[in-house]
DNA sequence: CTGAAAGCGCTTACAG
DNA sequence: CTGAAAGCGCTTACAG
């Protein structure tokens, strides 16, 4: 069965195709019985206008692209789905990749994003991503770019951030006026910013309220996954018996410590206490339910979005773009992973 | 900057676009030199082929859909990262969309794909699915479309499944065998065909082992949450005191299940016993480990491309389509949840 | 109010 | 081995 084109419908009315197109899409130079007429056989018809003839002239496709690390993680699936209901809202569709967090994956399919002509493209970096030459060819083919999260500060795209830094601080500090007096911190690896920040955010908490800053309290994580939690868990109290805090770089690694101290006999909080940093939905079901940084995906996605949204609509406009980083807010969420002692 | 038409590549060599056409498509009536004048021309330029033009010309864009009932959801992205990394390995992108278990969200999402003109569609439908009039307008408009996990039997179409009611078969007999002797099932909502296979598998599996079917041991389930299964386990423990075997659902039910029966103090597995279903990651991880059938996302994913890769070439070359259906085996992971009390 | 014509950037059957 | 020409199905500036 072959689609129906504008041409079958001027044959079939006796009127030519420019008229047809100008009628559907409601040109006012068009007398309303041309319209009406127009539209229904196009509507007995079932008429699609053909969506490659659109794209090929008017140079958009409707469509944008994201790459994210990893689809099967609660943080980047809440952020797609915040992008994928709000492009929907405007009328685009979104094309997902995701680069493993490598680089080598993440710049071959910028290319292919590029090669498809996307009217804009979302990303949330690789750890493995050190150099950023394959975002300058995203920049050099002036198609809009929105980073999030995991971004690169020098790359000159707007931006959609939390402040990791302020975030580990306050949870580092929570930690310090529960009263612990020796916070350990399970950290990312040593690339990408966010995992910098936190680290950062830890350490000036310290250092701010007359603490020691000891190196040999930051542990460095790979994967960030449960057994990482559980792994550096044993680590941590085989190397420091006296440790009373930890703040993890994540929920799911904290839930794996929570479940190796459990096992343990280490009672949370009153020997040791935790904070986690994403605010998953286990932390808040876990026993003990786990303190931690509400970071809000969803919110991410829609901003992000909205963002590259205005960027391609100014585009079009040929209004010159001025990028903008947003920052979103999160909060410190206490639950009783690290509640102070009851005074007894 | 205006993007490199082959139109430039012609002018500046002074031959024609045919010519720079065929050479760059590696034709071979053209002549080696040319061939290299060509490339070598394109590459300096960053020649990248206009898709929408190629799109255009060829009918096809390289691009399939799926629709999927929620993004955020261990099973569901798993299977969308097997599709992804499939699709990517043949050159083809991915749309996403999610209907929310939505019919009429669902409904729209097919239009805008079948709009888009996709290569061909994948698709878990929606618990609010009930009629399947939608999923016609797919066949009607021949673009091949590939069914999974949440399929409709009426429709035809490939499909890839599992074989629910024989899991849930075998993960009753399991509790069964394990010395349970009243077995209570947590059950998904009415509509979607996976719940109720898994519900008559649970039955069959009483019946023909000699025991009750009691219906007010099923309960029925809306959101299939945490919080479902916590309420669900309070709610089983009073109307049924001498419970001591569930088999339930999904895994994130279960563990909320866990986590209740954990609280009132009551002994898994040595007053109850439990399995769930879908393996998420969390199940080998709570305390106790949960017993459940596994159940293959990425597998799942990889194959319903496979299949539907097939069909889009088979329409292109004309040749008449035969539609499989694909049933990947599960298996059943015993745990702490459910192992049989040591004979003392 | 209507329509002929050009053009978006490719591909490919055909001629030479 | 090379190229002129037609055509994919739209949109839109322009003429009448």
């Amino acid at each position: 069965m072959k689609p129906i084109t504008l041409k079958d419908i001027a044959e079939i009315l006796g009127i030519s195709v420019t008229t047809v197109s100008k009628a559907l899409k409601d040109y006012p130079d068009v007398s309303k019985k041309t319209k009406r007429l127009v539209r229904e056989t196009a509507e007995t018809l079932n008429y699609k206008p053909n969506a490659f003839a659109v794209n090929l002239r008017t140079s958009e496709s409707k469509t944008i692209g994201i790459i994210i690390p990893e689809v099967v993680h609660h943080f980047f699936s809440s952020v797609l789905k915040g992008i994928v209901a709000q492009a929907e809202k405007k009328g685009y569709l979104v094309i997902i990749l995701q680069s493993n967090e490598s680089y080598e994956l993440e710049k071959k399919q910028i290319d292919l994003l590029l090669n498809k002509r996307v009217d804009g493209i979302l990303m949330s970096l690789a750890n493995g991503t050190i150099h950023f030459d394959h975002l300058d060819e995203i920049l050099i083919s002036e198609t809009p770019l929105v980073l999030f999260d995991k971004i690169a500060k020098v790359v000159q795209c707007s931006k959609v951030i939390i402040n990791d830094r302020k975030a580990a601080y306050n949870a580092t500090k929570h930690l310090i006026e529960s009263g612990c007096k020796k916070i350990a911190h399970f950290r990312g690896p040593l690339l990408p910013q966010n995992s910098i920040d936190r680290f950062l955010g830890y350490k000036s908490a310290l250092l701010e309220h007359g603490m020691n800053y000891d190196p040999s309290l930051v542990y460095i994580l790979n994967d960030m996954s449960f057994e990482e939690g559980v792994h550096f868990s044993k680590e941590l109290l085989k190397d420091h018996k006296d440790v009373d805090g930890v703040f993890i770089n994540t929920d799911l690694v904290a839930i794996g410590a929570i479940s190796e101290f459990n096992k343990q006999g280490i009672a949370i909080p009153n020997d040791i206490k935790i904070v986690g940093f994403s605010n998953w939905f286990m932390s808040s079901v876990i026993t003990p339910t786990l303190s931690t940084i509400d970071q809000p995906g969803y919110e991410m996605g829609k901003v992000a979005f909205k963002l590259l949204y205005k960027e391609i609509k100014q585009k079009k406009k040929k209004i010159p773009v001025t990028f903008k980083t947003v920052e979103l807010p999160t909060n410190l969420v206490i639950r009783e992973s690290s509640i102070a002692e009851k005074i007894n």
